[in-house]
DNA sequence: CGGGTTTTCGACTTATTATCGAAAACCGGG
DNA sequence: CCCGGTTTTCGATAATAAGTCGAAAACCCG
């Protein structure tokens, strides 16, 4: 490392990642298993430690890309960074937590240790990962109302039906999909495409795919709330 | 420090303040001027390096009680982590920046070396402060239109119009304020006191004096879309 | 072809935001 | 004390967005 000039401690860094999917029409983060103390057998965040001269978000597709295939994730923000001196029972640490999505009906293959996890049923969770994922979870619900950030959690074509069990999934309440189908049309976040997925078994009027507009996080609601006595 | 019991280097880690106020209809920022290279002669943000057993909230307090009193702080909340390596041209150097509110009709005493700049006429900034600062406004703006976080940049109670002004100039652009106040009302983030204002010199109707209902940041908007089919 | 199924869409209601202008309440001066 | 000038407040209405409902469309199977 570099020599420090200053006064000051240096810290050991980590970048942790919240991977989340919906997954049989639940919200699930992929987790690891600590095969030794602290916390073992317990499941952790996937990450690792700052590289020397990496930034966060190079580092954390490094880490990551042991898990999964980085052409898997979707959207990648960073969440916030936990400083808590007891966090680690063994060294101060500081952590840097990014949100990652992962389409839906994607099923990358992974290590022996590393399992998807439903957020309402998660297991023995290490350190404050627990909360992290609380985090994230949360982000990703006020983010997917006002933006268009369901790009990251849906599969490049899909019916309205599909977008509303992810959606459902995801913010945990049911949703209606005519809202939900006539909402993001004239917000332009989605749009309807020339196909038509063939029906069910038991029958039923095809349904129109659509697909999202753009593929990059965009702000979509009013929010310009107060707005200017206009020209 | 620690010692490191498993691979990755150790960083130097500085948290650094944003802090905000609207002065004279300008939104403002605390900068100080850096008196040695690198960067002599320009404006930086305040802050400092983390320390050993301090959270970076903590650390922030700490440092920012250099420049300004505590107390005048209403509102704190983490922005970013920046890790780019070449961010500080002398070494390897993480920063964890905050965003700090000041309310209106403050003015804390300031050491020698520190001032308020307008956002819209910055000084020669030092290192990546610029792209920070830009940061911290657009968080602001956002959620000044979603939440209640106006209670930081206002006074205790103020009129209708010294709100407008006060929004106007957090927002960059006009605040109609008819609707400014119908909708916080409407929302539940302000409710009138039984005082009124004198009026001008020049006359005019009294105008009553508002407060904000809560002084803790919450979400105020619908932001419920795509609500449940409902019981 | 007819009953069963799922999606789509029009029509309507409700909620929220924007616009406008008149009324309220105050000042100073004649 | 009345009057024009000023600023704030508020009601009426328009515009936009969201939520509800049910009928029509389009497909399956036997």
């Amino acid at each position: 490392m570099a020599s420090i000039s200053r006064p000051g401690g240096s810290f050991y860094h980590e970048v942790l990642a919240v991977v989340l999917q919906v997954r049989r029409g639940c919200l699930h983060v992929l987790l690891w298993r600590r095969a030794r103390p602290p916390f073992e057998g317990a499941w952790a965040l996937p990450g690792g430690p700052l590289g020397a001269d990496e930034r966060l978000g190079t580092s954390l597709g490094r880490h990551l890309a042991a898990k999964v295939a980085l052409t898997e994730i979707a959207q990648l923000e960073q969440l916030e960074t936990r400083s808590d001196p007891d966090r680690d029972p063994r060294q101060r640490e500081v952590a840097t937590a990014y949100l990652a999505l992962v389409a839906a009906g994607l099923d990358p293959c992974l290590p022996a240790d590393t399992a998807w996890h439903p957020l309402d049923r998660l297991p023995a969770v290490a350190f404050d990962h627990g909360s992290i994922i609380a985090s994230a979870r949360d982000r990703l619900r006020a983010k997917l109302s006002y933006t268009n950030l369901g790009f990251a959690l849906a599969p490049p074509v899909f019916t309205v039906a599909e977008l509303r069990d992810l959606y459902a999934a995801a913010l945990g309440h049911p949703v209606s999909a005519t809202n939900l189908q006539r909402i993001l049309v004239r917000r332009g976040v989605i749009a309807p495409t020339d196909e038509v997925a063939p029906p069910s078994a038991a029958g039923g009027r095809p349904a129109t795919r659509y697909r999202f507009a753009e593929r990059e996080l965009r702000v979509t609601n009013p929010l310009a709330a107060f707005r200017p006595p206009s020209p």
